[in-house]
Parts: structure tokens; C-alpha cells; sequence
RNA sequence: CGGGGAGUAGCGCAGCCCGGUAGCGCACUUGACUGGGGGUCAAGUGGUCGCGGGUUCAAAUCCCGCCUCCCCGACCA
């Protein structure tokens, strides 16, 4: 049957396991590049939705850049093609006979360095600004190891690139977007995430700054699941991106960056699973309700079909995504096989049902089952449905603030993490080798994010000296 | 990219050492019985043995090259 490595066992093996007998998404032959099914894109498909949403309500517009990227593009702002240069992958022939070009093409890893060039056309006066732009589409990036959604060779995603007059502004755009990333992941995913600051060592090639969201799996390993960047006028400067200030004065732009991707299908995976499979927070879920009738025979089938047709059709005006499972299977195959899919809402309906003017709704994160009456059926499904993206938010809340530490020394944080994962609250006083001191001892233990919100207080963890920085350290992927 | 392992039906595997008719379980199809938590029986379908080359009368099996996947390390949305 459909079994799966029990995540207690081996949480790696249950991952893949899940994505892809879930039917979310496999390898496709060509290493690294995946095939996203229907079930893992409707997920991307609500996130894109409710994300498009938020930007479009804030001024965005969505705009198509070039896949390939001139080299002499990619080169010219240095610390970004530094960071970039070892994962690009280049176009280097073409045509039938595979004539090899005068100029390498890029596959865009990423779009700055094609989108600074063109969209300066755009922008001459101050008055041509702010110009706020964002794509979906997808990114290639020439990873060594691989894994399904979480690190693939090509990955989806939506990149959005703003051009201000003035820092600030720039700086509040950062903000705003780090806002809506924080929104996908509590309010639609139902997960937690600790919002702030990267150090200078994780901060995106070519920023001045880097904010990020970053979220805690079920292994105790981190996940950064979105990140916004403020570039100051590094950009500007290199692509000559510039407009006519009100003085009639010359002056470059300060542009932002920040995207989210498909790696958030693997981070609802891995926040919320269970031995069982998937379980899909309702506003992402592309089924939330299923429907399984029980019957013997064609009478009973009739039977239950015409009490099923009763209601069904209210259900869809009240907008649940419901599907009823008419797939000559058993029952007990239906359930395990809409659970492993991570359905929230269950309805089993037979003939005693039927009968009773009710269905058995069952509920995947507790299991439990109850009589409910078709009676206003939508609107009590709605209802469960929000209580129980709420229950699946505080329970990941509940599992991250268990998994969330305040330690001291370097002492500590190696003792720690021999043990156990989570995050873990420390102060740090801001030297980079010294980071890189806590990966080496610790064992891969990064700084997640500095907390931009509470000052430094005690002592740097690694050096004694006064620390400035309050910041999250975690195993990461 | 370094070390190790593996590619045979949709999935999981045996066969390879010692060359000679391509097999098993699950899934799938059909039928019957069944049906409120992963059923039973019967009869079937399905294969460029990862790709290319070599040795041989003959290659899944031996040799060479390549591709892909998995595990472990260094780099990463």
C-alpha cells in the first residue's frame, strides 16, 4: 500500500515519502529540475492568489523580464555576481548545427542585473517614481544537492523590484513586503516565524540589508521562508538608474528586492505533517472538505448520492473546495488516502446517515468524529474550517515556543545543539568571524535573524565583550 | 563538487558472481463476492533490463564511457 516512513524515524525519508505519494511533486529525470502535480500547484496557486492580492492592493504591478541575461549585465554590480557566480547556469550554444554564441547567455538566478538595465528607460523624472514591479516566474540556480521544493535546480517563485526617489521609502517597502511575507506564512500557512534582520554574513549579494521570515519544521531544523531586501543605491549605481529630482538634479535611485517561492509548499509540508501525511491549512488547501459515501449496493448508492446531492451544491455557493469521493474503493482506503493528502474536513456519509438527515464529519489533526446535521451544514463547515486553521496555527505555535531557548555562551549553544534543535535567543556583538566561529563549533548553527525589535543587553556569546545584537540561532536547511 | 551505493513493468525488488526462454510482490484491467478505518478469490495487461559503445555465435549478466537517483561531507531561496 501507500506506506510511509514514519517521521519519527527518519524525518528526511518521511519528507519524500509524503511529497511525493501525496502526489505533490517528483524529479523529473534531469537532475535537480522537478515536476510540480496539480495538488502541490494549487497549493503555490492559493499563495500566489492571496499574494497577488496584497501587492496589486499596494500599488504593484506585475511585469514578464527576460529568462536570459547578457553577461556583461550579470557583471557589473560585483559583490552580487560574486554571490551568484558559483550556482548560474549559462546558455552557450544555439540553433541546430549548436553554434556556440560570441556572448554567454545567464539563466536568470535572479533578476536584478536584467531588470536594472531595462527598467531605467522607464524612469527619468521623479514623477516616473515610485516604480514598484513583481514577476512569477521561475529561476534557475545550479544547486549541487537537491530536495523537493525545499532546494531544486529550477524553482518557482515571485521576484518583486522597486525603484524610490528617497532611502526611506525604499526602506518602508522592504518593510511593507516583510509584513505581507510574515501574513502568508501566519495567516494563511499557520506558521509562526520569528521576523528580522540577517547578519552581514547571510545578507542577500548586493543589499545593504537583508529581512527575513524565518519559520520552525517539525524537525527542529529553521526555514527561511521569505526574504525582502533594501539595496540602498548599490543597484542604481551600477546600472546608472537614475532621475530628475525636483531641483532638476540628478539622482539614483534606492531599489528594493524580495520574493517568496514554492519552497513555502515544502515549509507547510514539513510545519505540519504528521505520521499519517500531509495536513493542509485550510486556505491553502485545494480540497478542504471531502466527502466519502458508504453504501452496499446500487440502492444504496442511489440513496446516498441523492441525500449527498441535497447539500453538496450548497456547500459550493458558501465557497468550501469539497470534493465527494466516488472511486469504487473502499472506505478505509479513502480515508488513509485523504489524509495522507492532508485534507482538513472529512464527511462520512452512509445510508444510516442519510437516514438521520446527518454525516459523520471527521477531523484530521484530532481525528475525533462527530454527528453533524446537514441543517445548515456550509455554514458549520465554514466555521470549522477557520477554527481549524486557528487550532493548526496555535499548535505550531505551541511546538515553536517549546523549541525556543535563551542561552548565554558559545558553551551552551554547542552543548545545546548536540542535544536538541530550535531556536535559540542569544546576544551577539556583531564580528562576523566570530559568526562563523558558532557555525564551525555548533555544528551548522547559523544566526536565523537579529531581532530588531528589543536591544542587546547582556554579553556577546562568543567573546564576553558588550553585545549589540540580540539574534536567533538555529540548524537551518 | 569529493566519498560510498544503486538503476530490470507505474512502485518495491530477485536474476548478474558462473553469458543461452526476463521473473516475483504490490499497483493496473475484467469478473464475482464485499463495503461505517488500509478486503477475498479468479483470470489478465504491461519490459528499448538507464543511455551509448565494445567483447562474443549469443549480453540484463563481462569490459569502457556517459546520464540519473539515494546516502554522507563542503556551498545554498
Amino acid at each position: 500500500m501507500k506506506e510511509v516512513t514514519k517521521m519519527s524515524v527518519d524525518f528526511d525519508r518521511w519528507y519524500t515519502d509524503v511529497v511525493r505519494k501525496a502526489e505533490l511533486a517528483d524529479w523529473s529525470g534531469v537532475r535537480g529540475m522537478m515536476v510540480v502535480r496539480p495538488y502541490g500547484w494549487a497549493m503555490w496557486e492559493a499563495i500566489m492568489r492571496a499574494f497577488d492580492d496584497m501587492i496589486k492592493d499596494s500599488g504593484h504591478e506585475n511585469w514578464a523580464f527576460p529568462l536570459l541575461i547578457p553577461r556583461e549585465f550579470l557583471m557589473k554590480e560585483a559583490e552580487h555576481i560574486e554571490g551568484f557566480a558559483p550556482e548560474v547556469a549559462w546558455v552557450t550554444r544555439a540553433g541546430g548545427a549548436m553554434e556556440e554564441l560570441e556572448e554567454p547567455l545567464a539563466v536568470r538566478p535572479t533578476s536584478e542585473t536584467i531588470i536594472g538595465p531595462l527598467i531605467k528607460r522607464y524612469i527619468q523624472s521623479h514623477r516616473d517614481l515610485p516604480k514598484l514591479t513583481n514577476q512569477w516566474n521561475s529561476v534557475v540556480r545550479w544547486e549541487m544537492r537537491s530536495r523537493l521544493f525545499l532546494r531544486s535546480r529550477e524553482f518557482w517563485w515571485q521576484e518583486g523590484h522597486t525603484f524610490h526617489a528617497y532611502a526611506q521609502e525604499a526602506m518602508e517597502e522592504a518593510d511593507l513586503i516583510l509584513g505581507y511575507y510574515r501574513a502568508i506564512a501566519e495567516d494563511w500557512l499557520a506558521v509562526p516565524v520569528l521576523v528580522g534582520k540577517k547578519s552581514p554574513a547571510e545578507t542577500f549579494p548586493g543589499a545593504v540589508y537583508t529581512l527575513t521570515v524565518e519559520g520552525l519544521m517539525r524537525d527542529e531544523l529553521a526555514l527561511q521562508m521569505g526574504t525582502s531586501h533594501y539595496f540602498g543605491q548599490n543597484f542604481a549605481r551600477a546600472y546608472d538608474i537614475s532621475f530628475s529630482n525636483k531641483e532638476n538634479e540628478r539622482e539614483l535611485c534606492h531599489s528594493t528586492s524580495w520574493g517568496i517561492s514554492t519552497r513555502l509548499v515544502g515549509a507547510l509540508v514539513m510545519a505540519h505533517g504528521d505520521d499519517s501525511g500531509l495536513i493542509v491549512p485550510p486556505k491553502v488547501a485545494p480540497i478542504q472538505v471531502v466527502v466519502v459515501p458508504i453504501f452496499r449496493d446500487d440502492d444504496g448508492q442511489a440513496k446516498v448520492r441523492r441525500f449527498i446531492d441535497g447539500w453538496s451544491g450548497e456547500l459550493k455557493r458558501a465557497g468550501i473546495r469539497h470534493r465527494v469521493d466516488w472511486r469504487d474503493e473502499r472506505p478505509g482506503d479513502k480515508y488513509a488516502h485523504w489524509e495522507l493528502k492532508g485534507v482538513p474536513l472529512r464527511l462520512n456519509v452512509g445510508a444510516r446517515d442519510a437516514d438521520a438527515g446527518q454525516v459523520e464529519l471527521v477531523d484530521r489533526l484530532t481525528r475525533q468524529k462527530a454527528a453533524v446535521p446537514v441543517a445548515g451544514l456550509a455554514d458549520r463547515l465554514g466555521k470549522e474550517l477557520e477554527d481549524f486553521q486557528r487550532r493548526l496555527y496555535e499548535r505550531a505555535q505551541k511546538f515553536q515556543r517549546d523549541r525556543t531557548y535563551e542561552l548565554g555562551t558559545l558553551d551552551e549553544v554547542v552543548a545545546h545543539f548536540r542535544e536538541k534543535g530550535g531556536f535559540v535567543w542569544t546576544q551577539w556583538c556583531g564580528d562576523t568571524e566570530e559568526e562563523g566561529r558558532i557555525k564551525a563549533e555548533a555544528g551548522g548553527v547559523t544566526i536565523r535573524t537579529i531581532d530588531e525589535e528589543s536591544k542587546a543587553s547582556g554579553r556577546c556569546l562568543v567573546c564576553g565583550r558588550p553585545a549589540k545584537f540580540r539574534v536567533a540561532l538555529a540548524k537551518a536547511y
